[in-house]
DNA sequence: GTATTTTAATTTGCATGCAAAGTATTTGCA
DNA sequence: TGCAAATACTTTGCATGCAAATTAAAATAC
């Protein structure tokens, strides 16, 4: 059959723009509750395991565009999650650090894993863990 | 241990999330050479399969948001790679018509997937076609 | 047969993702 | 010491993804 690589239904790519968009849709909901885009919900995980690290260190763990980041954060400062402080160490750094506010929202958080994870009728633990696996691998293929 | 299910390692939002960047990244060269987007390699890729579809059946088969498709058609217009005319049957309804130079362009697209596929050294053909069950699940749990 | 509802697209406003250019500091090296 | 190269961010411009409002036409209801 001829150009059956080129068929939609063949392409990881799609299965994986399709499989992001339709996740980062179900965390709209239980998010707007707490005010947040899922790219500073991410932001906010990764601050809730660490506070105080440099945008860099953010822009590590969250994989989040670094010109984004400018964006996310200051608009993230706005709604009083969190500060951004200048590195007295290194002027060219700057420390990200959560507020009280920031901090508290993790308790509103908590629960919001839990019920997306309960719209997966068909995917069960150990499925999830294998698809994250190869999650990894692809990411780790892909990375320059 | 507390918080657990936060943590960003734990997230499978967070894997497709950068799986899914990552693979549209890679695709982001050689898709310049053919003066394509991604979601735009995507439509081609469905009008390749079936072309004079409606803009609708188009939504469908990508699941490009509509409001989005809109604006891509007519860039893709303005490129000549395809023309969006009237439906005289049903006047709501717009066919999207592939141009010769658009349907031309299927021969250069087609060493795009094994270009892209030579990077995944770490995942082989069952690992990519179980990767592929699994992200349909997600999608199909996640669907309206 | 006309009013209501549904369907198909477009438009608008906001939030990224990304590449590329620009700015401020700090490093490293001759 | 002095300056080029590397770092850490910010800014800008373009292309979506998405929700909500809008428009046009067809399908249904009464």
């Amino acid at each position: 059959m001829p150009f059956e690589q080129l068929k939609l239904k063949n392409q990881l790519c799609h299965r994986l723009y399709m499989a992001s968009n339709s996740i980062a849709r179900a965390y709209r909901e239980p998010l707007n509750e707490l005010n947040l885009t899922y790219p500073q919900y991410v932001v906010m995980m990764a601050l809730w395991e660490q506070d105080e690290i440099t945008i860099a260190e953010l822009i590590d763990k969250t994989a989040i565009d670094g010109g984004a980041m400018t964006q996310i954060l200051k608009k993230m400062s706005d709604k009083s999650l969190l500060a951004v402080i200048k590195d007295e160490h290194d002027k060219r750094k700057r420390l990200v650090q959560l507020t009280q506010h920031g901090q508290s929202l993790k308790l509103k958080a908590a629960d919001i894993p839990k019920n997306i994870l309960c719209k997966f009728d068909s995917v069960d633990a150990t499925q999830a863990k294998q698809l994250m696996q190869l999650l990894d691998l692809v990411v780790n293929d892909l990375a320059d």
